[in-house]
DNA sequence: TGTACATCAGTGAACGCGCGTTCACTGATGTAC
DNA sequence: TGTACATCAGTGAACGCGCGTTCACTGATGTAC
């Protein structure tokens, strides 16, 4: 049934971050090894360093996927919401980060919580420049014109941020367990009503407080 | 000039969790090893199992440790604010999480970001537990009406721990590099204003958004 | 189309290391009488 | 006040383990001519 497996692997960098993706949300970044990813791989336990160098270095390449999922998620729940209704696209890169938190939880500590990658790194660095500059502009769009440098506008990005991160952080640890529990539809449009309480007035405002959806 | 080293520690065990958070905020938690503690307690490595087990054990008193440092941190901020102004009283119960996240940036970690204590054991829980529950009378006050089971009443809870959580969580991280950067004053002004916006209203308001101080 | 050769992408054995835990032990302390 | 004895709180040697990294190697692939 199975190819037999070629010497040569085609694309076991990608194979690799694959099984370090599910190592991670087995173990947690916290008993994270490189010897037990090469073996899920099914590859000897030395043939990561062709690609990656040594741990941190795949470490860094998995976090830098990780920003590149926080993205696509946010991508898929934005195209499902009015693109001229810039409240609903913030509220959607909101809820698209919380579902990052909540359905890839080792990976978002590693993103946000972890010492192990290199965040020195140009890619990863861009990576999360690339999440932070979408907030960046969603909060510029609600507020009716682009954030610039002034006070004003940076405690806009940084109260959607910070509530938006928040929750996520929270919802990831298993606190706020009676948001978490709740049937997908419910808890989403909590979710977007606590969004909603941190973001600035604005024309995309949506009506009174506390119903955004 | 120091004391003859007496075979008998007297309080090894307190020493063992000043070796340890040093040892954490050193390491972080993803180097924390239960030998170098030991070591940097100057005893044995066979010397902690005495007084927490394992290593899981010590961890779990660390990080018990760690909430009673942020109640303790609470209660001198929340001193020096006017008892009746609950507004106020919250802010600065969210002044001192954030104090607890920059200054004890590892501890803030194990409490809120990390598998390794035993969060199911009573004493850990019921450390946690206090300080949710400070937050939730907190926002009871503000609100005038004390939390209930609601929904209401529970994004109320939700929106402020959130906000406050999302701040601390991101500096500690290293990100909010504009905001971390401040003299100590602007920083507590601005991250106040932050909360502020996720605080419902009530007979606490201070005035117009955004000052609260 | 064939051949020589460089490069690439794996293998598997070996290294040294620090870890957590266990164990028999021993010195210090406290208590009963 | 003294003595016997139980308990407590430490020691240090030993264990087995899995880890990350290095290294000489080899099979597969690609390319120049």
């Amino acid at each position: 049934m199975d190819e037999p497996r070629a010497y040569h692997h085609g694309d076991l960098r990608a194979a690799l971050l694959d099984a370090a993706e599910a190592e991670l949300s087995e173990t947690g970044i916290e008993g994270f090894a490189l010897r037990r990813v090469a073996r899920r791989a099914g590859v000897s336990h030395a043939a990561p360093a062709h690609h990656f160098g040594d741990v941190c270095g795949l470490l860094t390449a998995l976090a830098e996927r990780g920003f590149a999922r926080l993205l696509a998620l946010a991508d898929a729940r934005q195209a499902r919401v009015a693109k001229d209704d810039p409240r609903r696209q913030l509220l959607a890169y909101g809820l698209a980060y919380s579902d990052f938190s909540r359905e890839h939880r080792a990976l978002f500590r590693l993103c946000f919580a972890s010492d192990r990658p290199d965040f020195a790194s140009t890619s990863l660095d861009a990576g999360g420049r690339a999440a932070f500059d979408r907030l960046t502009e969603l909060v510029g769009a609600v507020r009716g014109v682009p954030v610039g440098g002034d006070v004003e506008a940076m405690q806009d990005v940084h109260a959607a941020w910070a509530m938006i991160h928040g929750i996520a952080d929270l919802l990831a640890s298993g606190r706020l367990k009676m948001l978490g529990g709740l049937p997908p539809k419910a808890r989403d449009g909590r979710i977007a009503a606590l969004l909603d309480r941190a973001l600035p007035e604005g024309p995309g405002r949506a009506g009174q407080r506390g119903s955004p959806r």
